[in-house]
DNA sequence: TACCAGGTCCTCG
DNA sequence: CGAGGACATGGT
């Protein structure tokens, strides 16, 4: 089947996904259908934090993790203790970062990718500094998936989600599906670069598109 | 009770 | 390179 039909089959199955799915201090809770590309840096720096504590683990478990991030006190700020949303001074600052994210598992292991990834941003500044047009994507990645801790999939999800990049992203489901379709390949990128050339280049597609491949594994495993 | 979850890194042959 | 193991919690 034309990897296109495909998405129409899924969309029309599960219905639109409204990926990335980010914390809301009224609710306490992930809320997904989120509108749209993020705008503040608060958001798509969570986004970046989520990609990693959901490596290889439950979203669920991530969830009570970012909650226990988005409730430390270190996460208001001003007079009236407002909520700022996720930073990296956070990530850096918090003496018990390893308690914190401890619900979403491999905790020393995330606890140090996260640490990296913060002074990372800190230092480099993604969503400030002005790059060449073409940087996003090709030199982010390549400066992503030199930090430890972070390989093809994390930084795949948060050029796609946070960067808004046209970047496929592709995980265990996406292989699983493509079995099923006959298709199979060997390199992680060969996969990516097959769905991305199937397509048109729209990040808002590829980030329904792997939305919907998540909700079909989902459903596939409960089963 | 086992197995799996929106992976990645390290080691060893 | 490429297979195999470690990392860790919570849900079914």
């Amino acid at each position: 089947m034309e990897v296109q039909k495909v998405y129409k089959c899924l969309l029309a199955k599960f219905g639109p996904q409204g990926w990335w799915p980010i914390f809301d201090i009224t609710t306490k809770k992930c809320k997904y259908r989120t509108i749209g590309f993020p705008k503040a840096d608060s958001h798509k720096f969570e986004i970046c934090v989520g990609a990693i504590l959901t490596q290889n683990t439950a979203w669920k478990n991530v969830e009570k993790a970012l909650t226990n991030l988005c409730n430390s006190p270190l996460c208001k700020r001003g007079a009236r203790g407002d909520f700022q949303g996720l930073t990296p001074k956070l990530i850096l600052n918090s003496k018990n970062l390893e308690q914190l994210i401890q619900p979403a598992g491999y905790y020393n292991q995330k606890a140090k990718k996260l640490r990296i990834f913060s002074e990372w941003w800190q230092k480099s500044n993604p969503t400030k500094i002005k790059r060449p047009l073409n940087f996003c994507r090709i030199g982010l990645r390549e400066e992503l998936l030199s930090l430890w801790g972070i390989g093809p999939e994390t930084a795949d999800s948060m050029l796609l989600y946070a960067f808004n990049q046209p970047i496929f992203v592709i995980d265990t489901y996406t292989k699983r599906l493509c079995k099923e379709l006959g298709i199979e390949f060997r390199e992680y990128d060969e996969y990516r670069e097959f769905f991305e050339s199937q397509l048109p280049q729209d990040p808002k597609l590829f980030n329904e598109y792997h939305a919907l491949i998540v909700a079909w594994g989902k459903a596939q495993s409960s089963k």
